[in-house]
DNA sequence: GCCAACGTTGGC
DNA sequence: GCCAACGTTGGC
């Protein structure tokens, strides 16, 4: 029997890489890599093929939730803890013990409506979600079916 | 640019 | 194992 879906957000700096070059991507794919953080890589590990992952803005004029992506390739080591070059790059990392994992994401579809951070804040259903939490900087963060559910409302689907 | 919150590092 | 210093995140 397969496992159910799981739900996910992770964030991004639009003006780094936004939900919408993310669609304009080669696949509308890419490699979700430079997660430096153990416990946001512990739900990078989590993530099987088929969950699905709000794609959120953050550090911008508008934080919010932009879009909707799907994991295709489960985690690997990620390739930039590697390489003295990137701003990723862990010295304490190797080949045989790597420390950060990088998983594949593929960009489904934009929210018809973009769902602001003010909108979810506003929304008493989603008091709970983790995103909203005091002090919450994890990049990486599980989601709820209902919280998912409600953002997807608030997006305008279904 | 500011600042609160939080994670990590390193001296002890 | 404690904890101060430091760096980063992210909203404003």
């Amino acid at each position: 029997m397969a496992a159910a879906r799981q739900f996910w957000l992770v964030k991004s700096e639009p003006d780094v890489f936004s939900f919408q070059d993310l669609q304009a991507a080669k696949q509308r794919e890419t490699s979700w890599d430079g997660v430096r953080n153990y416990q946001a890589r512990n739900f990078l590990r989590a993530m099987a093929v088929g969950d699905e992952v709000l794609y959120y803005h953050s550090s911008c004029l508008e934080p919010g939730v932009a879009g909707i992506a799907s994991v295709v390739h489960a985690a690997i080591p990620d390739p930039t803890q590697f390489d003295p070059q990137s701003p990723g790059f862990d010295p304490a990392s190797t080949r045989e013990q790597p420390r950060w994992d990088a998983v594949r994401i593929r960009a489904l579809r934009a929210l018809p409506r973009f769902v602001t951070l003010d909108a979810l804040r506003a929304e008493r259903r989603l008091a709970g979600m983790r995103l909203l939490a005091r002090g919450n900087r994890l990049s990486v963060l599980p989601v709820t079916p209902q919280e998912w559910r409600v953002i997807a409302e608030l997006g305008g689907l279904s």
